[in-house]
DNA sequence: CGCGAGGTGTCTACTTTGTAGACTCTCCGG
DNA sequence: CCGGAGAGTCTACAAAGTAGACACCTCGCG
């Protein structure tokens, strides 16, 4: 499906939710931010699921963080968007800017 | 999924280009238009059993034009999105403006 | 008339995405 | 030792996306 090029709307809300995080994309905040956001639940297992799929694809890479973490030394995976990604995530934006483009004011974008 | 009221990408660009051509929303047209906004194929059995999925969650609904229609006497739907499906429709786009604040200049929207 | 062309909608079959919730592992405090 | 908290994994399924073949109608034409 989608050739490969492709996002799903929940894969855009992640790398959306990874860029306005910059360095602290970490998967607790993406999905605290995501909920907030979208103002919905998100299952841990959901977005575990698409940052696995995302990365896959290429689209996104992670590193482990020190684990110097004082609240249980567990390292925690920080996530960042790649060059594909990012190449994705524009066209996806692209093809709505433009088909919405003279709807401003029916979406309510104030 | 998505309790009733998400929308999947592809049914956000439906409901969006059948805003956009407003009384002029035939299958044809709408199929037209998401591929030059997206730039990629449409194939028409995609673009139908979404529309049928649309208008199954009442996000849409269809008359018959006038079979007038000098080239082959075929009546034509026309579409419409519904008070619900522009409401879902707003919901979406609403996630995605939040998302992206601040990101404009990389997303590229000039 | 009978037939192919062109346009509309239907159906089948399958892949990719989205999602929840239970499960594991580690470290911590008591 | 045990229980809690946080991070990530696994299973299993529902929903959305997609292509391409199929069916039907009307027109134009030999």
């Amino acid at each position: 499906m989608r050739d490969g090029g492709g996002l799903g709307d929940f894969e855009q809300l992640v790398l959306l939710a990874i860029l306005t995080l910059k360095d602290t994309a970490r998967a607790a905040e993406i999905r605290a931010r995501i909920e907030s956001a979208a103002d919905r639940r998100v299952s841990r297992g959901a977005l575990y699921a698409t940052l696995d799929r995302l990365e896959a694809k290429g689209f996104l890479e992670w590193k482990l963080e020190e684990p110097i973490a004082s609240r249980g030394g567990i390292p925690r995976r920080r996530f960042l968007v790649t060059r594909p990604g990012l190449a994705a995530l524009r066209r996806s934006w692209h093809a709505v800017r433009t088909l919405a483009r003279g709807l401003e004011r029916l979406l309510g974008q104030a």
